[in-house]
DNA sequence: ACATATATGAGATTTAAGTCGCAAGACTTT
DNA sequence: AAAGTCTTGCGACTTAAATCTCATATATGT
């Protein structure tokens, strides 16, 4: 039992802690102020965070949402029904809490900017619960099925509900019923894929950008 | 004939072309780094613009891509090839310019972030080859003519993108793929909708966090 | 031509970010 | 108990970002 660990753990949790209730005061707060909320020195702080976009990146990873097995309760193996939950739980998540979800991606953006790819390591949790969702289809052809996850990944998330809002102007609840249409009707051309419009026309070669 | 205006205007365009051939080599500039380039002070930057967030933001937005006017050339009125063709110019353009295109994106959540939703003001470019596209549909519903609008701009733009790069770990090229899918899924559906797999089923209310 | 207004440059200043070294206190091991 | 290890606090230091003041050059208006 090393009460070293659980010493440093201890403080790591205050900075996390009090990382979250700054953002939950709605400001964006910075080592200085995280370390006096904490009550620990800024010298501690650079210890256990590189900076501050690791520590917001940190705080907002540990934000409680409705947990894989709450999601999907009483779902079955309707895939239309899990998917809906599916993104009712994640946007609606993001949705409420603008400042967050910003703060957030901001802080990635950051880090791959700063660090390169590599480094900034989403732990993408929207996968976790896709992935949950689409477990009735695993007797589906797997690039299908993935095609679906992809595109689910896109409508769900941190990105898509920016766009929705900052990009489209729309409200938490129009936002919701444009990506609950958006999964349903991808789940249904998965599930009962029709023809094409055009079977002939080949996907073209992508227009490059001019000077 | 203001020459004052003009002297301004000239220094002014040094500081974004600066931007941009800093972009462009790779590397996260700063102000400083943007006024050595342009050959002016770093005051006089200051003058300009209030920090480097500003500048990356308005340097981006100047970059050129491919015209309306080209991406629809030869479309006719074909709905599902003029997305398809906005769909190519405007990811193609992003997916080609990662760097640029994340500076852009964290940029604009500065803004957001220091000053409130009201000052980051996004100037929604893929809006207008969006609208462009859908000019077809000027005849349908109105409401399912939005609802497909805004679901394309959660498809294409920065935010998709970085979302299928970076979380679901695709190339370019497979990155288009899905979002050409899901884009003449979408548009499909708009055109011909199928009845509701569930069509006695409402959309529920959304289940909240816990905690 | 003269007075005014504007744009810029140069340097000092303030503030925040990030680093470093050293000492104190708590825990672990022998 | 003693020596060693880990964590933290404290303060000094370096660097970068951002603001401010003053001086200069150019353009404008009378």
């Amino acid at each position: 039992m090393t009460t070293h660990a659980e010493r440093r753990a201890g403080t790591r949790r205050a900075l996390v802690d009090a990382t979250t209730a700054l953002l939950d005061e709605g400001c964006q707060p910075s080592i200085e102020q995280v370390a006096a909320r904490a009550a620990v020195s800024r010298a501690t702080a650079y210890r256990h965070f590189p900076g501050i976009d690791d520590l917001l990146w940190q705080a907002f990873i540990e934000r409680t949402i409705t947990s894989v097995a709450d999601t999907f309760a009483g779902c079955g193996n309707d895939v239309a029904l899990r998917v809906e939950r599916c993104e009712e739980v994640i946007n609606g998540f993001l949705l409420h809490d603008p400042v967050g979800t910003r703060a957030f991606e901001r802080s990635t953006l950051q880090r791959w900017l700063e660090h390169g790819p590599a480094t900034a390591e989403r732990p993408a949790r929207r996968l976790t619960y896709i992935d949950e969702a689409l477990i009735p289809l695993d007797n589906l052809d797997p690039e299908r099925v993935a095609r679906l996850r992809n595109s689910l990944a896109v409508i769900m998330g941190t990105q898509a509900t920016i766009a929705l809002t900052d990009v489209c102007g729309l409200g938490p609840d129009e936002a919701q019923q444009v990506t609950s249409w958006i999964a349903q009707t991808l789940v249904r051309e998965t599930l009962e894929p029709r023809e094409l419009v055009h079977p002939d026309r080949k996907h073209s070669a992508p227009l490059r950008t001019q000077q």
